[in-house]
DNA sequence: CAGAATGAAAT
DNA sequence: ATTTCATTCTG
């Protein structure tokens, strides 16, 4: 029943939940990485889909697409290898415990554990941690973050650019993600609900606010008070959409455009026609990227921020306020863009989020102005130097590029899709770079012109306003460029591929991952019945190395099988080989721990004599370890007198703290008298259980919970004596800390 | 789903 | 110095 499967996991909820969304990711073994190399791309693909409907069984993760992709899992390390390795055993010999108080026990054993023996788990680990790392380059252990929607943070106040945007968001569908960003302070809204309904304009009329956006005098008034009015004059719906729609269709359709409507910024009509287009296009394109350049929104200024000339590019109002906070937000998001390469699906999505965002937003916004003002054609020129850009080499070809600096990936290259990506962006970059220039120089005077003098204040909004509108168009041509370029990479296959690529492998992976869980099951099973007496492994201790992996690679090879038909055989091969390496761990008795723990005990005590007194129980408790314990070999060394080891320097958790507070709260005074105490009395506040935290491994049934108190019939662990040592060590960290921190909240 | 433990990495 | 998350699986 419960399966251990895998499925259990939770599917996690759609990314957007405002927590991460925690996607499970596959479990990563390094044959399994191994094994991907060696998939052919037809292979890979089938192995992707089967595993996607296996392991996760939830496609809930949108495993499929690299929306996102699923993030490879962490590889385990050395503890929780062991832990894999004798949880098995602690439940036999504890069946009534729970799994946490497995894992305490296992802690402990863990704890007593001599180095050398740590050193096999560790240098397992360790190997894992390579070959993972070997196969998924960027890869972060902490994701950054998602937070998406934090987007809130900006919203303080200052930057109009923001609230912009958000406000078109809403109006064009806010949809889900909703964001909701923007809140309802934003001005944008404000102006939006100004709208008079008696005003609001036909087409025609969108597309003439649209042409005088900047340049009629009627925006100049709206411009003033509040804010972003200047098409609210019109719906401010109809208006966004017109833009977006401008937008597109200039992006889509720069080429008819252009050649069907030279300079001739006003002619609606032209206007019109790319309009239609747009609109087909935005059909098309999916709401969902809405959202997601919602919440790139911000991104633009980011850039800004690297290099000081970018700044200048930007408002200046928006520069220093914006660049500030943005930035935080950004460093985080870019975090992510970077460390991807390959790899998370969000990471992915963001990057291109914020790339496109800004070099869509600016690029956007010059194209409605040029539109408006006719001069469009410029616009186009610059799109010429993107180019001329790329062609010299991408990336070097801008140099420097604000964006890249951030963009900073450290492997980054190698994925190609990255590169186009970037390249892609980078180009926007520049291009973005210079009309930004120009825009700002041609608005400002416009602004002058037609605003007047106003004050300072008028023109602080203007500028935010001017950018708002301009944005949410921006943010759906880049969806449509997105889309386009999704055909295009399905063709290509350049773009996300080289990211997919990781994806794919991490699929294999995963599903490797699902095999080799079989196997572990099984392996389990094994263990459980006594099998594992077969395994014992002493030999193995060089075996770890790089070799066992090799082997294994080599053994499994035939991928191509397996992916599709049968796998079956070389599941089973792999899954051998898995066994094999997973198994040459060695696994020690109980008996060993207990020895240790003693001895332990009778280090840190000095005592000989107390320790001696725990000896008996440990032998009682041999009888059920016997068998295993042979095996290990150190006993022998166990009366090594390591230290202890088991230093373990975790202060309490929060929640432990916080549930401290909770209990004790007023009455902490208890525990801060002593600690011990709180070890060897059993205590308080927790669970009935006769146990302390540490000391008991919690029990269920009272009665257990009474042996352990009783000693003698108790393993090892119970013994006192190991109780003692725990609480040695641990005290200080853990239950001082606590105290404190109760006091302190 | 929380949570018990340790550790590696990131922030 | 603190947070994340990897594994396992019971309540």
């Amino acid at each position: 029943m419960k399966g251990g499967g895998r499925g259990k996991e939770p599917p996690v909820v759609g990314e957007v939940s405002g927590k991460r969304p925690k996607r499970k990711c596959l479990q990563w073994h390094p044959l399994l990485s191994k094994k991907a190399l060696d998939f052919s791309e037809e292979e890979e693909e089938e192995d992707e889909e089967e595993l996607e409907k296996v392991q996760c069984g939830g496609p809930t993760e949108e495993v499929e697409e690299d929306s996102t992709e699923q993030r490879a899992r962490r590889p385990m390390n050395a503890f929780l290898l062991f832990c894999k390795r004798h949880r098995s055993l602690v439940r036999q010999e504890h069946p009534r415990l729970d799994n946490r108080g497995a894992t305490k026990i296992l802690a402990d054993w863990w704890a007593v554990l001599e180095p050398k023996e740590k050193q096999k788990y560790t240098d397992m680990a360790k190997e894992y941690k390579d070959a993972f790392m070997k196969a998924n380059p960027g890869y972060k252990w902490c994701p950054t973050t998602n937070k998406p929607v934090k987007s809130p943070s900006c919203q303080p106040v200052s930057n109009p650019r923001k609230k912009v945007w958000s406000f078109p968001s809403n109006s064009t569908k806010d949809s889900a993600t909703a964001k909701k960003v923007p809140k309802t302070d934003s001005m944008p809204q404000l102006n939006f609900a100004m709208a008079d309904p008696t005003k609001m304009g036909g087409l025609s009329m969108l597309l003439l606010a649209g042409e005088h956006a900047l340049t009629t005098r009627e925006v100049g008034h709206c411009w003033k008070p509040p804010k972003g009015c200047y098409l609210w004059q019109i719906c401010v719906l109809s208006a966004s959409i017109l833009f977006v729609k401008m937008c597109l269709a200039s992006e889509a359709g720069k080429m008819e455009i252009t050649a069907s409507q030279p300079q001739d910024s006003s002619s609606a009509a032209s206007v019109q026609q790319a309009t239609v287009k747009a609109e087909i296009k935005e059909e098309t394109g999916d709401i969902h990227d809405f959202p997601l350049s919602s919440h790139a929104s911000l991104p633009v200024p980011p850039l800004s921020s690297s290099s000081s000339t970018s700044t200048d590019a930007i408002p200046p109002q928006l520069g220093s306020q914006n660049v500030r906070v943005k930035k935080k937000s950004k460093k985080k998001e870019v975090a992510k863009s970077n460390d991807k390469d390959g790899i998370p699906c969000s990471a992915k999505k963001i990057i291109k989020k914020c790339d496109e965002a800004e070099s869509g937003l600016d690029s956007v916004f010059n194209t409605i102005e040029a539109v408006a003002k006719g001069t469009w054609r410029d616009t186009d020129e610059k799109p010429k130097k993107k180019i001329h850009s790329n062609t010299g080499g991408g990336n070097s070809g801008l140099p420097k590029k604000k964006s890249k600096p951030k963009v900073k990936t450290p492997l980054k290259e190698k994925e190609e899709g990255m590169q186009e990506d970037r390249g892609h962006c980078e180009q926007h970059g520049s291009s973005e770079v210079e009309m930004k220039e120009e825009r700002l120089d041609d608005i400002p005077k416009k602004e002058a012109e037609e605003a007047g003098i106003r004050s300072t204040d008028v023109q602080g909004s203007m500028t935010d306003p001017h950018h708002s509108p301009s944005s949410p168009p921006q943010a759906k041509l880049k969806d449509e460029d997105r889309g386009k370029e999704r055909q295009n990479e399905a063709e290509l296959s350049t773009e996300n591929r080289g990211s997919r690529k990781s994806e794919r492998s991490c699929k294999g992976a995963l599903y490797k991952t699902l095999v080799s869980e079989g196997m572990l099951t099984s392996l389990r099973a094994n263990i459980d019945r006594g099998k594992r007496g077969a395994f014992r492994a002493p030999d193995h201790d060089a075996a770890w190395s790089d070799d066992s992996w090799t082997v294994s690679q080599m053994g499994p090879n035939n991928p191509k099988k397996l992916k599709k038909c049968k796998s079956k055989d070389d599941l089973g091969k792999l899954e051998e080989e898995f066994e094999k390496k997973f198994n040459s761990l060695p696994q020690y008795s109980p008996m060993t721990f207990d020895k240790k723990s003693t001895a332990v005990a009778k280090k840190k005590k000095t005592d000989s004599s107390a320790s001696d007194s725990t000896m008996p129980d440990s032998a009682s408790k041999a009888k059920s370890c016997a068998p295993i314990a042979t095996m290990c070999p150190d006993v022998q060394g166990t009366t090594s007198m390591e230290m202890l080891v088991g230093s373990q320097k975790r202060k309490a958790r929060k929640s432990k703290i916080t549930h401290l507070v909770r209990t004790a709260d007023g009455s902490v005074s208890p525990a801060e008298g002593e600690d011990q105490t709180l070890f060897d009395l059993h205590e308080p506040l927790p669970k009935q259980n006769l146990c302390n935290e540490k000391g008991c491994y919690s029990n269920p049934r009272p009665e257990e919970a009474e042996r352990s108190a009783v000693p003698q019939e108790l393993p090892a662990f119970f013994s006192l004596a190991a109780l003692a040592e725990r609480p040695g060590q641990k005290k200080d960290l853990g239950q001082t800390p606590v105290l404190i921190s109760c006091a302190d909240q």
